[in-house]
DNA sequence: CTGAAAGCGCTTACAG
DNA sequence: CTGAAAGCGCTTACAG
C-alpha cells in the first residue's frame, strides 16, 4: 500500500509537504499543492489511521457495548447511533454482550487496547465491576436506555411514568381485572420502576391482590405465551393484560389465538417499546413507544460532543414515551355503570 | 494513559523485554518476566492496538457492509458474524450502507483508511464501481447473502431452488390458483432467482397465466399488503401466495385479517427467510429458511481464513435452505380430484 | 538472555 | 513557504 514517501517522491516534495496538503495547511504554495494532489490521485493514495491516530490520539471510533443487535430492540437503537456517528464522521465497533460478564468485560478491555474515543453503555446495570472497567478507559462513557447510581450521563424514558400510563389507561378503558407481565424483578431498568407504575395505577384505582396479578418474564415471545397461562390460570376473568415488552404481548396475542380467545373483544393487550413487529400482528398491538432509535441518535450525539468536548453533558435525560393506540384494546363498560344503569 | 516506557521503567528492564513478555517470547528470565508482569498489573497496562497495528499491518478488525442491520434478516446474519470474529478474536467495523452507492463508496474508503484486514459485503450486488473500489482495499472480500460475477467467494442459499420448492410444496398441497409477491426486479439476488423458481414450479405443472400471476414488493411488510389487493383483484378466487420475504408475508396475514379472510383456510401463505417473526405470526408463518446466522458464519469464517491463510476459498457456496411447515398452509382437494369422485 | 537502534506511517514544532 | 528531525507506542533484527 502506498505511503506518504510514496506520493512525496512523485510530487518531489517533502513529506512535511504532503502531510501539510492531507491536513488542508495553509503554508503550502498553489503549485506544490496541486502536484501533491495529483500525485495522491494517480497512486490511489489514502493516509494511514492508525498513525494518525497514534500521534492525535484519537481514532474517530466509538464503541458500542449492547447486548444482542438481532434483538428488535436493540437493532433499532443501534442504528440510531451508527447514523449520528456516521454523520458526525466517527466509526462504530459494535459488541454484543450478550448479558454475559466475561463477554461485557473482555469487550471493554478490547477498547481500551483500540483506543477508542468513547463508548456507549447500552441496556444493562453497570455493576461495579463494569464500572472500575469504564473508568479505566479513561474517555467518555454515554448511558443508553439505561442509569446507574454512577455520574455517566444516560438517555431513557421513564419507565416507571411510561408503565403508570399504560395501565392507566387499561383502567380508564373501563378495565379493573387487570394483570401485567413485567420484566425480571432483578433488572432495575426495565424490571423493577414498570412493575412500580402499574402497581401505583392499580392502587390509585383501588384494585385489589396487586401482587397475584403479576407474573415475570424474560421480554421474549415465549415467556409471554407462557405468562399469559400463568395469569389466566389464576384470574379466569381477566380482561386485560400489559406486557413490560411487545415481543412477550405478541406471545399473549399467539396464546389467545390458540385458546380462541379473541383479542380485543375477550382480552385486552398493551405492549412496551413499539417496535417494528408491533404493527405487523393482527390485530396491531397497543404499546407504549419508547423513542428507540432516538435513544440512539441522543446517545450518539451526547458522546460525540463529550469526545469533542463541544457540550458537557450530565445527569439523567429523559426522552419522551407515547401510547401509541392500535388495536388490541377494547374500552368496556364497567360493572358499576351497568347497576347505576338498572 | 500508560506506556511500554512506563512498565519498563517500573520494573527496572528495557522496553526491549517488556515487548518480549507482551508477546510470549521464551528468551526472557522468569525472573525479569515476573517483575515484568507484576509492573503490567500495578499499572493496569495494555499495549496501544494502533501502534502494534502500524508494525503488524493488521488491525485484528473486519469490516461489515451491510444495508441496514435495524433490519430483522440482516440482524441476525450479522450476528452469526460478530460471534465467529469474537470468538476467533477479531473486531467488526459495522457500516450500514441503506443501500445508498454514496454511502457505501465512502464506506469502503472509511474502512481502507482504517486499515481493516478483511471485508464481509454483504447482501447487495456488486456493482463494477464497487468491485474496483473493493479491490483498491487490497484485503480479502467475502460476499455473504449475495454472488457477484467477480472472484470473491460468496455464502448463500440456491434462490431459485428455494422458490421452486416453496411454490412446488404449494403445488402439491393441491394449490393451482396461485400467485407470488416477488422483490424488485432489479435485484439479481433475491428479486430475479426467486421469481425464477417460482415460474419453474408453475410451468412443470402446467399453470397458465404466470407472468400475471406474480406482483412485485420491496420485501417490506407495507408492500406485501398492497400486493394481496393487486393480486386477489386479479385472481379473486387465488388460494395461495408466496411471498419473497416474511415480513411481506405478514402483510398478506395482515391484509387478510383486515378483510375477514381466513388463513389458511381461505388463503394460503408462504414465506421466504424464516426471520424470527414468522413464529410469532396467528397462525405461525409456513416459510423457507434461510440458515441466516450460519449464512454470517460461514462468511466471517471464511474471510478469517483467507486472513489468516489457513484456507483458501473461492466460488459460490450454497448453505442450506428448508421449508419449515407452520400453520399457514392449507391442503386442498384438487377439482380433478372432486370431478373424479363423482 | 538483554538492550540500543531502526522502523511502522504519520504530524508538527523548529530552523531557515 | 519548506524540509530535516523528533516523536507517537510499539516490534524486531542486531550485536553482545
Amino acid at each position: 500500500m502506498t505511503t506518504i514517501h510514496d506520493v512525496a517522491k512523485r510530487a518531489n516534495v517533502s513529506i512535511s509537504t504532503v502531510s501539510r496538503v492531507l491536513n488542508n495547511s495553509p503554508l503550502v504554495t498553489a503549485e506544490k499543492r496541486e502536484r501533491v494532489l495529483e500525485a495522491i490521485r494517480e497512486l490511489g493514495y489514502q493516509p494511514n489511521a492508525l498513525a494518525r491516530g497514534l500521534i492525535h490520539r484519537r481514532t474517530q471510533t466509538i464503541g458500542v457495548l449492547i447486548p444482542d443487535v438481532s434483538n428488535f430492540f436493540f437493532a433499532e437503537v443501534f442504528r440510531g447511533m451508527e447514523d449520528v456517528a456516521h454523520a458526525r464522521g466517527w466509526n462504530v465497533m459494535i459488541c454484543n454482550t450478550d448479558g454475559d460478564p466475561r463477554r461485557m468485560l473482555k469487550y471493554i478491555e478490547v477498547l481500551r487496547e483500540k483506543r477508542v474515543d468513547g463508548v456507549i453503555f447500552t441496556s444493562e446495570p453497570v455493576s461495579e465491576d463494569y464500572y472500575r472497567a469504564l473508568l479505566k478507559l479513561e474517555v467518555p462513557v454515554v448511558l443508553a436506555a439505561t442509569t446507574s447510581g454512577y455520574d455517566f450521563p444516560s438517555i431513557k424514558v421513564n419507565d416507571e411514568q411510561a408503565s403508570f400510563e399504560a395501565a392507566n389507561y387499561l383502567i380508564e378503558q373501563g378495565h379493573r381485572n387487570l394483570g401485567m407481565i413485567a420484566g425480571s424483578s432483578h433488572d432495575p431498568i426495565a424490571g423493577v420502576p414498570r412493575v412500580a407504575g402499574f402497581r401505583r395505577a392499580l392502587q390509585e384505582a383501588g384494585i385489589a391482590d396487586i401482587d397475584r396479578r403479576i407474573v415475570h418474564g424474560d421480554y421474549r415471545f415465549e415467556s409471554g405465551k407462557q405468562a399469559t397461562e400463568e395469569l389466566l390460570g389464576r384470574f379466569p376473568e381477566m380482561t386485560a393484560i400489559f406486557a413490560a415488552s411487545d415481543e412477550m404481548a405478541l406471545g399473549i396475542i399467539s396464546y389467545a389465538y390458540e385458546r380462541g380467545i379473541r383479542v380485543p373483544e375477550e382480552l385486552s393487550v398493551v405492549g412496551f417499546d413499539n417496535v417494528k413487529i408491533a404493527q405487523m400482528s393482527n390485530p396491531p398491538l397497543t404499546t407504549v413507544a419508547q423513542p428507540l432509535y432516538q435513544i440512539g441518535e441522543k446517545a450518539a450525539d451526547c458522546l460525540l460532543d463529550m469526545i469533542t468536548k463541544t457540550v458537557e453533558h450530565k445527569g439523567l435525560h429523559y426522552l419522551k414515551h407515547q401510547l401509541i393506540v392500535r388495536g388490541t384494546v377494547k374500552e368496556i363498560k364497567q360493572l358499576t355503570d351497568e347497576r347505576t344503569l338498572k
